[in-house]
RNA sequence: GGCGACAUAGCCAAGUGGUAAGGCAGAGGUCUGCAAAACCUUUAUUCCCCAGUUCAAAUCUGGGUGUCGCCU
């Protein structure tokens, strides 16, 4: 089995300089798992690795969409996996490097994606009956078709529920949760989950803000927007790109707009830790239990060298 | 110095005699085609302090302390 290397982790940790450093040590390239980086033109506010970073180590699945198309999960799988082999092949091995947790999944795990496709104009007839109904009509709906997924599926979670109603109407509904436990037999993957203590992880979070606002966050939105992006492209609900917009409308104060971005990002972190606490096979590495980056990473190194 | 208002969780607060709403922050969690999304759970044995009235006080009374506003 071909060994991969995963540095997973949330927002701000650090990420990209470990994944760097190992990628060099271990003859690698970087898988992207990123659901923002993946989009051109978002470079500050998604935290792209720099033009120099890239340079030294081969990156994949970075700019490569354009944030007018629509994305989804199952499509990122295809193009990790094919990016994957592709690096696997020159013999060299590949490092995925990312916060994304479900896309990680479609990496680590058997997630064979339903077979029905999103349908946007079912989607727009449900959320319209949604409206109409509320969302307790909605779930009875859904239990009748498919009681499986709706024991799953909390009722006041509309878009799981419109998703659920939609692979039912359509097909055999979404897939049942067990394969998503399914390790996948492609890959033997090594799991590195970065982590640092809360409070510094929090700082850190809320000086990469104030960085990415001098570095001209506000500027590159207004940017983006003249592409014709709209508040409601999926692309633009990223972090740091929904709160610009929401300034630039009028609807907040500058100074509310970079608060909300710090918040905003500080719940994700949370939400990421969260996923990733479930990978049982995962070696953490708290770093702030560290001197400096440098011991982290040789620590790092050495531990991925022994096995 | 005088007069007035206010004091409830880390923050914003509702509650004017019947046993402490809600929101934010924080913490924990869920996850199969929007995932930086969407959703769920959780947080005051006590209301600035002391005394009093009452079966019962965050709520009424008196005193103290603090904050803010106005006046001199």
């Amino acid at each position: 089995m071909s060994r991969i290397i995963v540095v997973a982790g949330p927002t701000a940790v650090g990420k990209t300089k470990y994944a760097i450093e190992i990628a060099r040590r271990f003859n690698g390239e970087i898988v992207s798992c990123d659901s923002m980086q993946l989009y051109k033109y978002m470079n500050i506010g998604s935290a792209k690795p720099s033009l120099q970073e890239q340079n030294l180590v081969k990156h994949y699945l970075i700019d490569t969409i354009d944030p007018r198309k629509e994305f989804s999960v199952a499509e990122y799988q295809t193009l990790a996996k094919n990016a994957i082999n592709e690096i696997l092949q020159k013999g060299k091995t590949p490092i995925i490097s990312g916060g994304t947790g479900l896309y990680l999944n479609s990496i680590l795990y058997e997630m064979t994606f339903s077979e029905v496709y999103k349908d946007n104009e079912l989607r727009k007839t449900l959320y319209s009956d949604f409206e109409r109904e509320g969302k307790d009509a909605l779930y009875e709906r859904l239990k009748a078709l498919d009681s499986k997924a709706a024991e799953r599926i909390h009722p006041n979670n509309v878009i799981k529920v419109i998703r659920a109603l939609e692979a039912a109407i359509k097909g055999n509904g979404i897939d049942d949760f067990q394969s998503c436990q399914l390790k996948t037999k492609d890959y033997e993957p090594i799991l590195i989950g970065l982590n640092r203590e809360r409070s510094q992880l929090y700082e850190r979070i809320n000086m990469r803000v104030d960085m990415m606002v001098e570095e001209g966050l506000f500027k590159e939105v207004q940017e983006i927007l003249y592409l014709g992006l709209k508040a409601s492209d999926i692309s633009m609900k990223g972090i740091g790109y929904k709160e610009v917009i929401s300034y630039l409308e009028g609807e907040i104060t500058y100074e509310d707009a970079i608060d909300l971005i710090k918040k905003n990002s500080r719940h994700l972190a949370k939400r990421q830790l969260t996923w990733f606490k479930r990978y049982e096979d995962m070696k953490w590495f708290n770093i702030s239990e560290y001197q400096s980056d440098e011991d982290a990473i040789e620590d790092i190194l050495k531990w991925i060298a022994k096995l």
